[in-house]
RNA sequence: GCGAGCGUGGCGAAACUGGUAGACGCAAGGGACUUAAAAUCCCUCGGCCUUUGGUCAUGCGGGUUCGACCCCCGCCGCUCGCACCA
């Protein structure tokens, strides 16, 4: 009997995949079934954490499952690598952003290596090569043909302390998403890419990602922010600023145009501007608006202000009628037309705001059953009803009067139906250095001039100063200076850089083909898009997932491939989560100096190198200013890889976060010893008795059936716990025969393979059989064998167990009846109930349950 | 405020489609082996009671059903996302 040793075992596995060159994508015809499988790539920061190791591992068990399956599986593995932190590396430590990322990447490259991942190492890019970035380069150019990159001068996020332009998707509560600094606005003539071409196709298609999680489709949609609606336009009386003769509204509730009782402007409208011009009261009133921050809680707290101009407004509808005109500051300038009509009975911020300043609320839909005099007070009323006081459109129902008030509308030429976003086209342009430069050329006389295509990639300068802030490429003394392309004339090279997200949009699409000439090669791409089964954090859910499928979708347009929707599967997992020590003088401290000791129910942590005693905090994503960071290589040392990668799919669902634990990773580990055990003593010429081998062989396809239906339904904790089950079960009939033993170590060894690959590898070896568990087929059961003969059926009376009966399977319900009502136990209990039986309930197979009084 | 999800032992969690609640693991307690420890193995492990049994128990209160962790209604709590979106 020997003990199982991961530290040569497990290198002892991987160098044989190595050599087979097992996990090399295979390519041609082969006749197979093709899955794609990938996790999110990492940005290569320098270490693989255990969230990485999660994240992988699930992939791989995804990649090995598919793979015996019978599938041909393409899982590949690159670098998100362009990115602040290593502008912020050189600038702190003198190193050149590519020095840096090349070396974070051969670090990483080697811990992930380590984990055993059934990865194609042949098809790694980093997206920092130029020769992934100049294709980027080439299709943004192909875009920009079509229209589909402008430039604009507009007001942008800009965050002063990593000195750039944040897209709206990266401004979270005011606050640039990496450096937490206050977002200011900027105006700059900026690259953008025009999604919201795209934002009815990508609601649209949300529809169709079945395997999505509902959660990321509805955190799409919202951001999208789709609503139909009508644009109106409203003549303006009065002292009317030169050009502005009239102001477009838009709305969602053309049916309560006659319950009207001001037009708002947004306090950045340019009439708002136009007015405040010649009035310094207005202007007074603009800058008090512009005070109150972004923050949620400022939000929450700002007061609804008005301040009226002055001027009127001419109802579209009812040229009789006229409204005055306010500037509120609740009007966004971003959204719509800036600019609304106010309906304060129907309205809740409109009836606030009509309240404070004694305008009137007109109501104009009732609900059923509501009389003439139906009125609103502090509450406005925004559900279904009648349309009243309404000229011809009473006693239309609320969508009828929508239709039927965009029709008097547009006959009035006065506006028409419209459908407005929340969404914004994506600001890409980025005043960085270490980012794919935006290939560009720029003439006194032609304007933006494309790069050609013989002269890209548009390569990064090497030789680049971080020792005072803005960008490198600006102040680099050649780089920049070019000659037109178009008229030969001195000319200036674009200097920003585009946004990283660019960057991972579309990676996906080059693993299927990465030394392909085109940007995609379409054959590659047609053979394995769309990814079958993509796995990552949820925090993508909106930005990254939203700029591929818009992209793929753009791509696709452009004639460089043919799918419309990059990822048919998706799923997001939870975090690797630990808890939390702190000391007296309130720093963190370290898992490994922290000594658990658990009195009953009771634990206490002391601290190793001082014997203090410390606070047991929260339990919190694992981050190194909590200091509760369990780094993969110490626990592959100690445990080795088949445990660890065990431990963080078995102690909770994927998609839930997993508390690292060092007894869950022992618990793992004493697991891995139990397998090897049963190989290791494993006896081909042993005689067994048949009722056990057959006991053993039902146990066997029971076994089968539930870890691959836990696989498949990704519930790799449930499939977890039936293995440990299994190998007790196993062990307990260490008297079974040779044959069904070996019947089922050959069925556990591919069942564990997925997640103990290495483990697993060295069992079927052990067993005598041939080539690689890798390769070998997933296994089937016996439908036959998974169903007992005999079922020990509980009996209820009123709903409560209080006994059993063996049965037959399919055994007639009558029968089931009679034995049920002869059962001692049951008769027992009704006589000292003193009840008796009124009605029986047989569900077969199942349950019976009688119904006594 | 709007939307989504969740709430089960000391802890992480199971429970297929409404049919024996708590599988599996951790922690804990007891025992075997050992000079001792580690490792390993065996037993106990939701609460209470008169313990071969009874009773209560899946956040709380109702309901539907022969039967509810599961379905419906109303609360409470937590997590995530969005947020003055016209």
């Amino acid at each position: 009997m020997t003990r199982y040793d991961p530290r040569t075992a497990e290198p002892r596995q991987r160098a044989r995949w190595e050599a087979a060159k097992a996990f090399v994508t295979p390519t041609g015809e082969t006749g197979r079934p093709k899955y794609y499988v990938l996790e999110m790539f990492p940005y290569p920061s320098g270490n693989i954490h255990m969230g990485h190791a999660r994240n992988y591992v699930m992939g791989d068990v995804v990649a090995r499952h598919k793979r015996a399956q019978g599938f041909d599986v393409l899982h590949p593995m690159g670098w998100d690598a362009f990115g602040m932190p290593a502008e912020n590396a050189a600038m702190e430590r003198g190193v050149h952003p590519g020095d840096w990322t090349w070396s974070n990447i051969a670090a990483m490259r080697d811990q992930l290596k380590l984990l055993g991942l059934s990865l194609d190492w042949s098809r790694e890019f980093a997206t920092c090569d130029p020769a992934y970035y100049g294709k980027q380069q080439a299709w943004f150019i192909e875009l920009l043909k079509r229209g589909l990159v402008y430039r604009k001068e507009g007001v942008v996020n800009w965050d002063p302390v990593d000195n750039t332009v944040l897209a709206n998707e990266q401004v979270i509560d005011g606050r640039g998403w990496r450096s937490g600094a206050e977002v200011e606005k900027k105006k700059l003539t900026q690259w953008f890419l025009r999604i919201t071409d795209y934002a009815d196709d990508l609601v649209e298609g949300l529809a169709s990602l079945d395997r999505w999680p509902e959660k990321v489709r509805l955190m799409q949609a919202n951001w999208i922010g789709r609503s139909t609606g009508a644009r109106v336009t409203w003549p303006l009386k009065g002292d009317v600023p030169s050009g502005f003769e009239s102001v477009e509204v838009f709305t969602t509730r053309p049916d309560t145009l006659y319950g009207a009782s001001f037009v708002g402007l947004a306090p950045d409208h340019p009439l708002s501007a136009a007015i405040a011009q010649r009035s310094s009261e207005a202007a007074a009133f603009i800058a008090e608006c512009k005070k109150g921050g972004a923050s949620q809680a400022e939000i929450d707290q700002a007061e609804k202000i008005g301040f009226d101009t002055g001027l009127t407004a001419i109802h579209p509808l009812d040229p009789t009628r006229t409204v005055p005109v306010w500037i509120a500051n609740f009007i966004l300038s971003e959204y719509g037309t800036g600019a609304i009509f106010a309906c304060p009975a129907h309205d809740q911020r409109d009836l606030d705001f009509a309240r404070k300043y004694d305008l009137p609320v007109i109501p104009v839909v009732r609900p059923d059953g509501a009389g003439e005099d139906f009125a609103v007070a502090d509450e406005a009323y925004v559900g279904p009803g009648r349309i009243f006081n309404s000229a011809d459109l009473d006693g239309l129902d609320v969508e009828a009067a929508k239709k039927a008030a965009v029709a008097r509308i547009e006959a009035a030429g006065l506006g028409e139906g419209a459908t407005v976003y929340r969404l914004r086209d994506w600001g890409v342009s980025r005043q960085r250095y270490w980012g794919c430069p935006i290939p560009i050329i720029h003439c006194e006389a032609c304007g933006p001039v494309p790069v050609p295509a013989d002269q890209l990639p548009v390569e990064l300068p090497k030789d680049v100063t971080f020792d005072v802030p803005g960008n490198p490429l600006d102040r680099h003394p050649t780089w920049k200076h070019v000659k037109c392309p178009s008229c030969g004339a001195d000319a200036r090279r674009e200097t920003d850089t585009l946004d990283t997200f660019v960057d991972s949009s579309w990676y996906f699409a080059r693993f299927t083909d990465p030394t392909a000439d085109a940007p995609i090669d379409k054959a590659a791409a047609n053979r394995w898009l769309p990814v079958d089964q993509y796995i990552g954090g949820v925090e993508h859910a909106i930005l990254h997932l939203l700029y591929a499928r818009f992209i793929t979708r753009a791509l696709s347009d452009a004639g460089l491939m043919e799918v419309k929707e990059p990822f048919a599967g998706l799923f997001t997992q939870g975090m690797v989560v630990h808890e939390t020590y702190k000391a007296a003088d309130g720093k963190w401290v370290e898992p490994t100096d922290v000594e658990i000791v658990a009195d009953g129910d009771r634990r206490t942590a002391t601290r190793r190198s001082t014997g203090e005693t410390l606070t047991i905090g929260d339990i919190e994503k694992m981050s190194k200013s909590k200091k509760n960071v369990v780094a993969p290589e110490e626990i592959l040392e100690a445990y080795g890889v088949d445990a660890g990668r065990l431990f963080v799919l078995s102690d909770s669902p994927p998609e839930r976060d997993v508390q690292w634990t060092t007894g869950g990773v022992e618990g793992a580990s004493r697991f891995v010893q139990r397998v090897w055990t049963e190989f290791d003593g494993f006896d081909p010429a042993k005689t067994g008795d048949a009722r056990l081998d057959e006991a053993l062989r039902r146990e066997t396809h029971k076994a089968i059936k539930a870890v691959s239906e836990g696989v498949e339904g990704f519930r790799f904790n449930a499939a977890i716990a039936k293995l440990y089950a299994f190998v007790a079960v196993i062990r307990a009939h260490a008297e079974a025969g040779g044959e069904a033993r070996r019947e089922a170590l050959s069925a556990l060894a591919r069942l564990i393979a997925p997640f103990t690959p290495h483990l697993a590898e060295e069992c079927w070896a052990r067993l005598g059989q041939d080539g690689m568990v890798l390769d070998a087929p997933w296994p089937d059961y016996d439908p036959a064998l998974v169903t007992d003969d005999e079922l020990t059926l509980p009996i209820q009376i009123n709903g409560k167990r209080r006994g059993e009966v063996v049965m037959p399977r399919g055994a007639p319900e009558d029968q089931v009846r009679e034995a049920a009502l002869a059962n001692p136990a049951v008769q027992a209990y009704l006589v000292s109930v003193s009840q008796s039986v009124r009605k029986v309930i047989v569900v077969p197979d199942r349950i019976i349950n009688l119904v006594a009084g």
